[in-house]
RNA sequence: CGAAGGGGAGCAGAUGGUCGCUCCUCCUGAUAUCACGCGAAGCGGGAAAUGAGGAGGAGAGGAAAGUCCGAGCUCCAAAGGGCAGGGUGGUCCGUAACACGGACUGCCCCUGUGAAGUAGGCGCAGCCGCCACUUCACGGGGGUAAGGAAAGUGCCACAGAAAACAUACCGCCCUGUGGAGUAGGCGUAGCCGCCACUCCACAGGGUAAGGGUGAAAAGGCGAGGCAAGGGCUCACCAGUACCCUGAGCGAUUGGGGUAGCUAGGUAAACCCCACCCGGAGCAAGACCAAAUAGGUUCCGCUUCCUCCCUGUGGAGUGGCGGCUACGCCUACUCCACAGGGGAGAUAAGAAAAGCCCAUUCAAAUUUGUCCCGAGGCAAUAGCAUCGGGACAAAGGCGGGACGGGUGAGGUCGCUUGAGACCCUGAGCAAUCAGGGCCCUAGAUAAAUGGCCAUCCUCCCGAUUCCCACUGAAAAGCGGGAUCGGGAUGACAGAACUCGGCUUAUGGUCCCCUUCGAAAA
RNA sequence: UGGGGGAUCGUUCAAUGGUAGGACAACGGACUCUGACUCCGUGAAUCGAGGUUCAACUCCUCGUCCCCCAG
């Protein structure tokens, strides 16, 4: 009964795990490690807490904003399902290439299991 | 029944399970009006800097979009007038308002029917028939920024004679001069001269009938008239203005008459007329917190008058005491000084934004120096007081420029509103009135999503199926059914809120027009 | 989110409503032994769709894209 209410709340995504302050998303691009797929740039720095936070960057030229909206869903989604298979404790910011033009949830989270784990 | 075009209405895949997101309400616990944490304000209910677990409810759109109009709301002290600027433009109505909507009118385009005409085409010997074109009448559909071009200015490239006070290039006509010709006439024997006619050249004039061009050429056509012509005159037609009259609330329109005979186009060129508009926008605005230097510098202004109250002094009147001088006062009036208060004038400027005006607000104190005047001490000097003036400084008020701090902090605004749905009534309609009922997103690195199953829609392929057509048959083609696979399904995401417009877009249904097929 | 401005050859700038013009670049030729420089020539555009007008880069409406400013 509590190994279920534990593994039913950890997949949860709340809001102390999103980066919001501007000064936290300067920190992580300006000093965390880099790397980069077809489609998406990831920022990744170790950090004091003992959890992931995430944090998206979309700009407005890669689409309107219903396919703006999608694509932070989709990389929610991913993270919200598979942050326990990233070990330690690190703030992650994910930003979107331009040339992106996914319609599925599926084709995304294909690449973004190639690029974090 | 199908296809195409136009218009209108409504929907925005459905159901279930599961993992999540945002907001709200409630329950229990360690009295959650507490403890703790985040620097603070404020917030936080669970992997964190932190105490725990549940239950329930709600959660994107017809366009949420573009920001093209109009409003609400907030601030600019109040939101007034004029100019400038901007906008609108048939009429009436609707609306909180509009560049919106409805009805009607005018104009334009498309189309159908009917009539008339034609020197058009075809058939026919012909009459005539069919087709085509033009005009008129009636009907249907669509569009329409639809005031004014006889208020003024500008422009109308090229071409053309001329592009707007009409002009005179060609042409036509008249007159004059000169030349040439003639089988003409007169004089003469003839040469020759004059007259007449014809042609040419030049000069002067008349003329808009005709003329290549152009988007556009100064009403059309016929007759008269004329040297030639011309609305020069007349008949008909078209157009304009005015008058009378019928219909309509009105735009407008039917009929009649008169006039001048004509006025080109362009106002989405300037402009004129009528009407409307103060500006900025929720990043409006209010509060709280943190931090810093309530900093530097420049410029402008800081002026007068009057009323009331209190106090002091003086004068007068009155009362009392007193024999006169005089003394006192609880009274009143006037003058001077001091303090306080209010009102008015003026005023740097501010509200104010593009400018001006009205209106409102607005510091207006102190000190020092110099000059002048008055009288006092004094006596060529000088000293202090008072009044006036000038200058300076400090303070105050207002404005400009530069700088310092914080670092995208929190709460409210923030969703009950010209609100949605249903019924009834008024109206052709847009819309309005009454009644009932309901509360329906409020995020802020920004909430609606992922997966699974079934059904619906669409596409592709197959067939042992069925139906219709062609064919003698084999077979071909179309539709339906079943199975498998795919599309996971158009445009697209609230950001203060409404009313419209525009743009993007998938199906469904209804109406109108045209075409095709079948039946009667 | 709100408020402004703009779009012209490949690039950067012009153009009273009346033939879209330069400069750089590209290509071809001349000059040169060759290249550079210079000279001559050529091609190449009004963001898209409607409307007003005889005529639209210009005027008006709608759309697309880009830039700037606001705490």
């Amino acid at each position: 009964m509590k190994m279920g209410i534990t593994v039913k709340g950890s997949f949860r995504f709340t809001k102390k795990e999103r980066i919001t302050q501007p000064q936290d998303f300067r920190r992580v691009m300006k000093l965390g490690r880099r790397h980069a797929s077809r489609d998406f740039i990831l920022f990744i720095q170790k950090n004091e807490n003992t959890f992931h936070r995430l944090g998206i960057v979309v700009k407005k030229e890669i689409g309107p904003a219903t396919f703006r909206n999608r694509m932070k869903r989709y990389i929610r989604e991913f993270f919200r399902l598979h942050k326990h298979q990233i070990k330690g404790s690190y703030d992650i910011i994910l930003m979107v290439k331009k040339g992106c033009s996914f319609n599925r949830y599926q084709e995304a989270e294909g690449e973004l299991r190639r690029l974090i784990l």
